[in-house]
DNA sequence: CATAAGTATGTTAGTGCTTACTAACTTCAG
DNA sequence: CTGAAGTTAGTAAGCACTAACATACTTATG
């Protein structure tokens, strides 16, 4: 009678470990990063990834050991193509590069994986442990690259005496602000491309530190 | 045998239904800001309040409707004092005052409330359906005050043509970037007073903005 | 090359605990 | 003595997590 009207699971889908361990974790980002820690059930993860709960717990000791996995794995992708733009401008003491390159990259990073900003702020906000390792491997690191930077182009004259720290936050500011606007506000009303407000962005910075050219 | 050493609770401490109600508010307000709404539970909420669980229940139909109530009530105290004040900077065209006043305000006003920044942050990620009135309610409206002030400012000859937009975001991202870094990122590396900074971040950002004064 | 052993990947059906929320009763002020 | 402010002791559902069993892939051996 209900011959023909089965439940679907049309295979079980048997995979590798490793490679299902990713899966876990993919599908697990997307949904910490939308709901957050506390806001994800283990069982919901289980269903998105289309295996038993048990499986999850299989790979991962817990949900705290599956969200460190997680946290981790953003962590390594995050920064590292960056940085190597920046040496090579900063090098040039090209400033519209160095920073305009700085900007466009994050604006450009952050459309691309609307779930690092909120995992970021999701795990800062809920206090994880780990979430001060996540921001000192993204944030600390640039952020002291650009201090430095600027520090330079202070005592190269370039740049009026500013402390290289407030400056710093002053642009990082502008660029982070326009990202989580539209993350996490979904505040789109500015509808021009990222390497467009990237260059505004510099203009901005850059009238605003530079030595009067006279 | 026991006499001497009974269960404390002093006294249950009876209280007028209002007050207890905003009690309850101040102390799940606290809560939901630190943990989040999915990561704040009722009983907790009770503890921390001396009372039942029962009686949160008997001033809120439900969790969600103390949440709102909490949101609603962060809404009203958020922008009035900033604004009053703007108005009559820009009144008199004093750029240093109206960015300056915008900036200390924002900064000082995170400081006394810790709570309102993450409230909000957590509101927007959990996606909580009075979030937009939250954001609306704090962000568009002083956002559209300070375009149109840049926009006057442009058409006065004394900013630069830039897309006002743009502009406000790189201003208020500045700030909110500070507020968020200590707030949220317990990043206190910048040791600077908030009039200070302020002040730091009006001198770049009008520097940054302001025609040449040729 | 067949096949049995062994192992990796999966399932089901729970565990005890916590959750938001409620009913029914008590206490106290006006 | 009435009604508001409080309690206790629940409820069913949901939570992270586990034990015990089933099934498929891999590999060693005759």
């Amino acid at each position: 009678m209900a011959s023909l009207v089965l439940p679907q699971r049309a295979q079980p889908t048997r995979m590798r470990g490793e490679t299902r361990r990713k899966q876990i974790v993919a599908v697990a980002a997307e949904m910490f990063a939308s709901r957050g820690f506390s806001g994800t059930t283990t069982k919901e993860i289980a269903e998105g990834a289309g295996v038993s709960e048990a499986i999850i717990f299989r790979h991962f000791a817990s949900k705290e050991k599956l969200y460190a996995a997680i946290l981790d794995y953003k962590v390594k992708q995050g920064t590292e193509r960056i940085k190597a733009q920046l040496e090579e401008a900063a090098s040039r003491k090209d400033d519209r590069a160095f920073f305009g390159s700085l900007a466009f990259e994050m604006l450009d990073f952050h459309c691309k994986d609307q779930t690092f900003m909120r995992l970021l702020l999701f795990s800062a906000l809920e206090g994880h442990e780990l979430s001060s390792i996540f921001f000192d491997s993204t944030a600390r690191d640039m952020k002291n690259h650009i201090r430095k930077y600027i520090k330079q182009r202070s005592l190269d004259g370039a740049f009026r005496s500013i402390d290289p720290a407030v400056a710093a936050r002053a642009f990082v500011g502008m660029v982070l602000h326009q990202v989580q606007a539209r993350t996490i506000f979904k505040d789109d009303d500015v509808k021009t491309s990222n390497r467009q407000i990237a260059d505004r962005f510099v203009e901005i910075f850059l009238n605003g530190v530079r030595a009067s050219e006279l």
